[in-house]
DNA sequence: GTTTCGACCTAG
DNA sequence: TCAGCTAGGTCGAAAC
């Protein structure tokens, strides 16, 4: 039902992961026959167990809101009194948070005064880019396991079924409650998010409700107190949403080079910039207090390059902002040199986690300055920052390339090829790492004799060899020394997209492995020019063909696959339709010529189950073609268009649909029968307006359709996907024909797994 | 048929 | 008192 764990901090008594499914299992274990009964002693054993923390998965936005509505349904009356204030209701309430960085999401809020509510899918979205963000899929990527996913329509079923249903069931609920603890326990979510409460000095609450913005407003209140300044409580300002320029992108010299390109980086431009000038409210200046103080240009204060906003120097009086900033990069310091000595990958992985929210941190600071619709916008700081940091990375272009010069004695002359707001990517002409890497050290060296402390240029890598897509997009061997390449660095192109399907991914992935690293162009060629075939012949795996998108408005000017995907599965089911933030997964599928792809969207589960047939030649053409040619072209040439055409590309295998009438329905759908005119919003209507005066017998036809297709459907869960063999047991094939019976496998694995967890913890059934 | 523009996601 | 920033590529629907 629920597991309790003591922590190693002393500080936190107890962690307790939550579960709300289990309660309506442990009807038979506590035999506890009224639910209203059982609800009450689970909420009696929260109070007597009394825990500091409560974690689980989706409990903010479910399982705690479920119980709640529960109880009241039930008019358990002391049920939600589990808080440590006595008397003090717990309450759920809507809320509506909003942000550029972590998107639009309608979330529930529950009080449970005195205990910490962790939800590991809040942390997840957070901190880490998925494609998915199921349990299962979220656990398969940590943990390298899985629980299978039970649809919540069946949970009555099983409840209600036998002895060994409800096993399953419990099964299931444990694993639901485990894995988020073992996801929080190797990751030591935890402990990072306590951490970072105690750095900004914001409630722990705040961490996953809130966004960046109050975290550095509490450091700077913190700066503040000490020195005595009030920050007012709202500054209102007229015209403060008017944009800023920001960094500058070098134009590309985009193409393939075989030879070392050297990496050049400001380290933390933006924070040493404000460090470096003592940018902060406290020392921005106007003329009237210069002349009030008589303050002297360059001795006293300086003028940026933002419309010479001025700025009195260190000496004068330190800003608050850059004593923060020094706060943050020492303790960045600290975790990266704790990094260098780390021998445990996973421990490893956790400190650069840290290192790594250290700097966005940092960075944050910046971003707080510029953030318009915040409490204390500041574009004196934000755009001077940013006007610094042009004109660096201007001057560093400069000094670079007329230094490393055959006139100055050396070999060739210094390119800078690429460079984007604080790195530059030189090419000093040079073929060997070892003198790309003494080169690079040399420049950075002599660059960051050229600005004010802390401003550092540091070199840090080299790309051998590189290939220059675009700007923001680019891939390349990363060297740190000259003896064995880190990893193959991908920046902006599909490897790293979310909005792709993964067969993209991985057909891109594994032709810049074979070029990148083995060098070996005409196998990456024949390995794209294969998948293409078997992309065409169907053999492609349709989980490699799913394709994730964020749902992030809930009002759209323009029709998109997986909006109007959405839209068509709330009306299936309005229980586990995607909601605002969520990512919804489709495929597309095959529709009548010429329809529009948000026509041909449908839910992957959806189409599994009713062998609805895949558009290949949508993958080739919208998915494949454009990203494999973009790769493919800076190497071959025009040569690179033959990989789309030739014999690869003709045999074309068309599956017939195995269960005729299911098909048709499900390919009809999005189009009249009558006219063929799609059916954009009345869906349901199955016949458009134009046909809707002379319904008559296609409207009839439509409509046993539709009643033979309801029956199927429910029948589903009885039957097998595939073969429509009798199911004995939940989803579970009996024959072993069938091309799905590795479930029964994956789902015996499972129940193993389960059973080891109730051992752990001596439960008894 | 071409251009514009909204949406998404990423780089830094 | 909800909400870090700008630059930029790419895709596809809508507008022309």
């Amino acid at each position: 039902m629920v597991t309790i764990q003591g922590e190693k901090n002393p500080f936190i008594r107890n962690v307790f992961t939550l579960n709300s499914c289990a309660p309506i299992v442990a009807t038979d274990v506590l035999e506890y026959y009224d639910e209203g009964n059982m609800l009450q002693a689970w909420c009696d054993f929260v109070v007597e167990a009394d825990p500091d923390v409560i974690i689980g998965y989706n409990i903010a936005n479910f399982d705690l809101p479920y119980l709640i509505d529960r109880a009241t349904h039930l008019k358990v009356t002391r049920f939600p009194y589990f808080g440590r204030m006595k008397g003090t209701k717990v309450e759920v309430r809507d809320t509506r948070f909003s942000s550029k960085a972590y998107g639009t999401r309608e979330n529930k809020a529950t009080n449970i005064d005195g205990r910490i509510q962790f939800d590991m899918l809040q942390v997840m979205q957070r901190d880490h880019r998925l494609r998915s963000y199921t349990l299962n899929s979220v656990c398969a990527h940590f943990l390298g396991e899985q629980k299978e996913d039970v649809h919540h329509s069946i949970i009555t079923d099983l409840h209600n079924g036998n002895p060994e249903t409800r096993r399953r069931l419990a099964i299931y609920c444990l694993k639901d409650a485990y894995l988020p603890q073992r996801l929080m326990d190797k990751l030591m979510c935890l402990i990072n998010y306590l951490e970072m409460a105690r750095v900004t000095g914001v409630p722990f609450s705040y961490l996953l409700s809130r966004g960046q913005q109050i975290k550095v407003i509490s450091q700077l209140y913190r700066k503040a107190i000490e020195q005595d300044f009030v920050i007012p409580a709202r500054k209102n300002v007229e015209g403060m949403d008017e944009p800023f320029e920001g960094a500058t992108v070098i134009d590309p010299e985009k193409g393939f080079y075989n030879v070392p390109i050297t990496t050049l980086d400001f380290s933390s431009l933006y924070p040493s910039i404000m460090m470096a000038h003592n940018l902060c409210y406290t020392t921005l200046v106007d003329q009237r207090e210069i002349e009030n103080l008589n303050l002297k240009n360059d001795s006293d204060y300086i003028v940026t390059p933002y419309q010479s906003a001025r700025f009195v120097k260190a000496e004068v009086r330190k800003g608050l902002l850059p004593s923060i900033l020094e706060d943050l990069l020492s303790a960045r310091k600290k975790a990266k040199a704790d990094l260098k000595k780390e021998t445990d990958p996973f421990k490893r992985a956790v400190l650069d986690g840290r290192q790594l929210a250290l700097k966005i941190s940092a960075n944050s600071v910046y971003g707080f300055t510029g953030a318009s619709a915040g409490q204390m916008p500041c574009l004196e700081i934000s755009a001077s920052v940013t006007a610094y940091g042009r004109q660096m990375i201007e001057q560093t272009k400069r000094e670079v390339e007329s230094r490393f010069t055959m006139e100055n004695g050396y070999k060739h002359d210094a390119q800078v090829i690429y460079g984007d707001t604080d790195s530059v990517m030189v090419k000093f002409g040079v073929d060997n790492l070892v003198d790309a890497m003494k080169l690079g050290q040399e420049a950075a060296e002599y660059v960051t004799g050229k600005f004010l402390r802390p401003i550092k240029l540091e070199f840090e890598k080299v790309y051998f060899p590189y290939l220059l897509i675009n700007k923001k997009r680019y891939a390349g061997l990363y060297w740190t020394n000259s003896e064995k390449w880190d990893k193959l660095d991908t920046k902006g192109i599909e490897t790293v997209r979310r909005d792709n399907c993964l067969l993209v991914q991985n057909v891109i992935e594994t032709c810049l492995r074979k070029v990148l690293i083995d060098r070996d162009v005409s196998g990456a060629v024949a390995y794209a020019k294969k998948i293409i075939s078997d992309l065409l012949q169907n053999k492609i795996d349709m989980s490699q063909l799913v394709i994730t998108k964020a749902l992030s408005k809930s009002d759209y000017s323009a029709k998109q696959p997986h909006v109007e995907l959405a839209e068509r599965m709330r009306k299936r089911d309005p229980g586990s339709a995607p909601t605002l933030g969520d990512r919804v997964a489709y495929v597309i599928i095959k529709g009548t010529k010429g329809a529009a792809a948000y026509e041909k969207s449908e839910d992957p589960i959806y189409v599994l189950e009713n062998n609805i047939p895949i558009d290949t030649s949508y993958y080739l053409e919208n998915q494949l073609s454009k990203p494999l040619l973009r790769i493919f072209e800076p190497i071959l040439g025009d040569k690179a268009e033959s990989l789309l055409s030739g014999d690869h590309t003709r045999v074309v295998q068309h599956t017939t649909p195995t269960i005729g009438g299911l098909m048709k329905f499900a390919v009809i759908v999005p189009t009249c029968l009558g006219c063929k005119v799609p059916l954009t919003k009345n869906a349901d209507t199955v016949v458009c307006r134009h046909c809707k005066p002379k319904l008559g017998e296609l409207y009839q036809k439509q409509l046993s359709t539709v009643n033979e297709f309801e029956t199927r459907f429910a029948r589903l869960w009885t039957q097998c996907q595939r073969c429509q063999g009798s199911l004995h047991q939940d989803v579970l094939c009996s024959s072993r024909d069938c091309p799905i019976w590795y479930m029964r496998k994956k789902a015996q694995k499972d129940v193993q797994d389960a059973s080891a967890v109730l051992e752990k913890f001596n439960y008894e059934w």
